[in-house]
DNA sequence: GTGAAAGCGCTAACAT
DNA sequence: ATGTTAGCGCTTTCAC
């Protein structure tokens, strides 16, 4: 319970008016140094720290962003909120949490946030339904700042910082074609997410390329999240089922992969003697797991952080044109790839 | 840019004063029924939504929570986050993030968030170092409503949710010393943090119980949250290099103990064969991994939920006695673990 | 039960 | 370069 010093107190205490005070805090280049440098002594004598309430009363602006996150569960999106608010802190941003679902027929957490609690703009770490995207544009058509991450609008340009999926889902593919692989699976995230049916697209350029001809039952669709694991096992299973020539697999992300392997191990075949494993996200675990994950990086932190520049960007001029960032990703060979044919003993040894 | 309606339009659309308006709004008891119901169907006609950001102001309560955690990456905290969320917004408040780090020199996070920002009250779930500790118990002692998650102080009650761990710990390893095992290994969390100290202790008691002599070197640090599973990878070899009789090993979560299964492997070991493997947490990959792991599950979304609830009755009643919650935990049986001696062939084989 | 007046701590627009 | 005057949109007294 401390008293709060109010910007009057400090006003007195320099001897000056509350709004010179007002300049002083804001930065302002109309105040003379040294009555600059009196204001900012009487604020550090006195401790006093800007009411942050009441300067988003008077200024309309709250420096406070929405975050809205599918759900903290995916590693992409966890590491995209530690980099975002890293850089939101940095110009005295601060992050609030509009993620968790709500009851049906509420209304979403994000309006809420716009409309009670006047945040200046809104980072959307999900990519809901074509329901929510709708949202979004018209969101920012009305003028407030968003900028989408995890996904982009494929026929405009919408401020969006995302990875090349096709790029990506591409060159994990083109690994496994290049050391002779020909029937190939694939356990895809949620074909509903863009980045699913991106990274799925890139396989399919991939074998193009490579003359080899598509097979839709070497295609199982996974999950994101918290169920991934258990997608990529009953996934793996389903495809070794359908075809036991199979001799390679790309799981669209790490934890899918553990899964598949799993289930791999299970039909009493090895990874990657039989059957080649390549994942997608490099996750610290895929480094860890047995055997060491082949799979795809990105900085996702990067991906935050740019996300959070672009939306302070466009806060401070809304009438900009819309920027969208794409950044690409690499692939990290480990031990979970292998020329086929390279099993000791011949299938189901 | 859609013009925000204020409390004033509600009052003349509705033909009653501000005041009135505000007490509906603010469920007040003393306004006549029929009043109340003209003001909120002038409510529901404007789309009315106050502006919280001017009630902080005016009232001194922000319905903001300051949310401090470690880091996004340990899963036992994003639930604990998840569920916090829901909880707070069922109240109509939300949370805002000041978790990241901040340069040395500056002022922790959550003080800016206290100072500017001026939340209501500060859920802290992270385990700090000792500084940290200290300024939590200032905080409270100064009389901001304060609760901790996933530790708490051990010499006096404080407002704290939290997992008996040594209990867990106690649980992991006896299920170990029941079927057999007396060489048993422990890879422990970080041991700055109570957590790790505690399953520590569980796990002591628990071969003490069974009169099995304590073996510091088959006790070894691993770490929390992202490097996890290369501490658990690590801490196996050197576990492995240490004592060839180990026939299993409790590791204080699921990741290390992902890791430390790679190492066993790798060594040429199988598990549950040649060594157990306990782990802790009850993550998503732990009923996927290869083998489904054995391990301690816990609720963490309810720990997030109960924390809420403390919270907000600290901020009713500040001077409330504070009240500790320590839940539960239950072994999961998977297939991680096995009497000793089932090695198809003797070690090494 | 309802309204009028005052003010939360600041910024904006205009003065000087 | 600095001060004055008005609010921002609410809640809080305290009238009636």
């Amino acid at each position: 319970m401390s008293k709060h010093v109010t910007i009057n107190q400090v006003a007195r205490d320099a001897g000056v008016s509350i709004q010179t005070v007002s300049r002083v805090i804001n930065n302002r280049y109309d105040v003379s140094t040294e009555t600059r440098k009196r204001v900012k002594e009487a604020i550090d004598r006195l401790g006093y720290q800007p009411n942050a309430i009441a300067r988003g009363l008077a200024s309309k602006r709250s420096r406070t962003l929405g975050l809205v996150t599918f759900d903290f569960n995916d590693i992409f999106f966890t590491q995209v909120v530690t980099g975002a608010e890293d850089e939101a802190h940095q110009h005295d941003y601060f992050f609030m949490l509009g993620s968790s679902q709500c009851s049906t027929n509420d209304m979403p957490k994000y309006h809420r946030l716009l409309t009670e609690r006047h945040v200046d703009g809104v980072l959307f770490a999900r990519e809901g339904g074509p329901d929510e995207q709708e949202q979004i544009l018209r969101l920012a058509n009305e003028g407030t700042p968003v900028v989408v991450v995890g996904f982009h609008f494929k026929n405009q340009v919408f401020n969006a910082v995302d990875i090349d999926n096709i790029d990506g889902g591409w060159q994990a593919t083109k690994h496994l074609v290049a050391l002779g692989h020909k029937r190939i699976g694939c356990i895809t995230g949620p074909l509903t997410t863009q980045s699913s049916q991106d990274r799925l697209l890139g396989y399919r350029k991939a074998l193009e390329e490579a003359d080899i001809i598509y097979d839709p039952s070497l295609v199982i669709e996974g999950a994101y999240g918290l169920t991934s694991h258990g997608a990529g096992y009953h996934g793996m299973k389903h495809l070794l089922a359908q075809a036991r020539d199979l001799t390679a697999v790309f799981a669209q992300n790490d934890r899918m992969s553990v899964g598949a392997i799993s289930a791999i191990r299970e039909a009493g075949l090895e990874v990657p003697e039989d059957i080649s494993v390549v994942g997608y996200d490099d996750t610290p675990e895929a480094e860890f797991s047995s055997p060491p994950l082949t799979t795809m990086r990105q900085s996702n932190n990067r991906v935050g952080v740019e996300a959070v520049r672009l939306l302070l960007r466009i806060i401070e001029d809304p009438d900009r044109e819309p920027e969208q960032i794409i950044m690409k990703t690499e692939l990290v060979e480990r031990r979970s790839v292998a020329p086929p044919g390279t099993a000791r003993n011949p299938k189901g040894g």
